[in-house]
DNA sequence: TTGGGTCATGATAGCGGTAACATTATCGAA
DNA sequence: TTCGATAATGTTACCGCTATCATGACCCAA
């Protein structure tokens, strides 16, 4: 009995209560409400009186069924974790919700299959569009949002075959410029660190950047300087442990993510080791602390911020018919110079 | 025409279609999916192939709409941005996926009038339930709620008032502990920097937590030792300057949020400022780098996954009507004493 | 044989809105 | 005065599913 009274019981008010209430029919309390300028003054403030007195909060489920629309939108990451996203986020939900609509968010671990039902879930929402920061996705994933005819926005890396529409930055060519950048600066025996590379699509691009990099200026490689490891502040100390027991230390190291790269540096300060004097460091994700950091440590700046702002705005536009033909959009990176190099 | 054929005319496989398929009624289908043992293997194998084949993907909103259930889960947070949230969210995000539900989430910017509009939306997509990382609301907000009849939980702050549940642990009082470990070290001249208290009432709860102890032990409380700054590692090495600049310095500093304790250590390192020898530091929230930085921050351990966890699978099970008392679940905080202290 | 239980499936009527068309009131021009 | 344009509102028929009750098939005990 308790449980009865306590949920679901709660007999929510409907558009035909207002309607009597207002003594109008319910059509023009739909009308009030999504077209104001449709009622008369006088219907309109009758009705608005009403919604106040029931606390009428309109039921955009039925809405939704109705009218064939929704007013979400699903944004898919690998990791919600990570906190580089953090500001993609917000700034996707922003933009949307300066027009109404609401952000459905979910996590797919890094893994494609994840990803698949994800997309299925929101499908079966009805989403009105859909942002992926990722640009691989199962056969079925892409027939489903094929299908489905809405909108959607790839990102985490810029797509030569995108499904609709792509806005990011290229990881290969950002890595390839911070590489290009320390062999210009005169370092050969550059290390890379790299992000797992297995499920990780956007780990694999930036060491190939590393190597075309290399390659271009006719750097021989040296496998004991490319190693894998987690993005973690603990993973970063390891990974320069590891390279300065070589016999052949390296004269640089390229992190190519996360938070490893302060890791390192964190590491270097207690073996006493001079950065950049023993050991150059940059670092891929320009995370605040790099900048505060003693000495601060070079790396790219990838438009976090832009990336979710665009793709939100890209969304809004196509759902509201204006853009109809699917872009690819380089946002660009930038290296940030700082002590470390 | 363009604009006709790119969106919305995708006239979407129906429940009707499989059924057709099928040779069985739509509710045969619907069973099919929502109770598989009430319908014969034999024609759920018809079923699913027939699903398979057309490539249907089940209305939710319509599902919604009859059945007078959601599949969501609604979370404001006061800030999406700050990345100390991101923990809670994925933790929440994988309790609720791993039972169909999905998360929508916005963000209130710290203002109660925001929050309220975004407890109409999410009531307005008819969420199963709420969590709001948040104590503080408008009457209308708690109206709305109590109205609804939804679970809600609250976090952020133990309340003495919860709405419904509530998770968390006490601002106040581990300010306090803080604190009172401060004083109990020996320290007695202990700076505190607050966050901007301003529309934020945890940052009055961790300032009056630090004015208790001082209170309990006797140490009479010096204006000039207590500032505001924002939370970032710029306001954190902003107090830190400020500080040293006293004639009468602290002893110790209690950064009482966020990143700012890493800012003011950074800070310390430049001007060849010992720690703890000419001046220790405390931290509020155990951020992954306070542990790795030389020296290694002393700092407050808050339960953010279990937040996050403990919310969602509470949200479930009052969905689900297990549990139908409210609670308020005190999850604690620790601690932890490095070098900086 | 027959009545009543069980299991699988079907028919019907909404859920609470909105699209599309119908209706009525109002008013100026012919 | 009368008609057609325009503005404001109403009527009807769904949107795509599920709750609920009804039906039919089947089986077994009496």
């Amino acid at each position: 009995m308790k449980k009865a009274t306590r949920f679901g019981d709660a007999r929510a008010v409907r558009m035909n209560d207002v309607a009597q209430r207002a003594n109008v029919s319910p059509m023009t309390v739909s009308r009030a409400l999504s077209n104001p300028e449709m009622v008369s003054e006088k219907t309109r403030d009758k009705i608005l009186a009403a919604i106040e007195q029931t606390g009428y909060v309109p039921n955009r489920i039925a809405g939704s069924l109705a009218s064939n629309r929704s007013n979400t939108v699903g944004l898919i990451l690998p990791s919600i974790k990570n906190s580089l996203f953090s500001e993609t986020i917000q700034a996707a939900a922003d933009v949307l919700s300066k027009k109404g609509y609401l952000l459905l968010i979910a996590d797919s671990g890094h893994l494609v299959e994840e990803e698949e039902k994800l997309v299925e879930a929101f499908l079966g929402q009805r989403v009105s569009g859909m942002i992926l920061h990722n640009t691989e996705h199962t056969e079925r994933t892409m027939a489903m949002i094929s299908n489905s005819g809405i909108p959607v926005v790839e990102s985490g890396d810029l797509t030569s075959h995108p499904m609709d529409t792509s806005v990011s930055y290229s990881n290969f060519e950002a890595s390839k410029a911070m590489t290009r950048y320390l062999l210009d600066k005169g370092y050969r025996r550059i290390g890379f660190v790299s992000l797992l590379s297995k499920n990780n699509n956007r780990a694999c691009l930036r060491r190939d950047g590393y190597l075309s990099a290399l390659e271009e200026v006719g750097v021989k490689v040296d496998e004991a300087l490319m190693i894998e490891a987690g993005s973690s502040l603990e993973a970063g100390r390891g990974a320069l442990t590891k390279f300065v027991q070589l016999a052949e230390k390296p004269d640089a190291i390229f992190f190519a993510g996360d938070i490893m790269a302060a890791g390192a540096a964190f590491e270097c300060q207690k073996l006493n080791i001079r950065i950049p004097d023993d050991i150059a460091i940059a670092s891929f994700d320009d995370l605040d602390i790099l900048q505060h950091m003693s000495p601060s440590i070079t790396s790219l700046q990838i438009p976090r911020i832009e990336i979710g702002h665009e793709a939100a705005s890209i969304i809004l536009s196509r759902i509201e018919g204006q853009e109809t033909s699917a872009v690819t959009k380089d946002l660009g990176f930038n290296i940030v110079e700082r002590q470390s190099t």
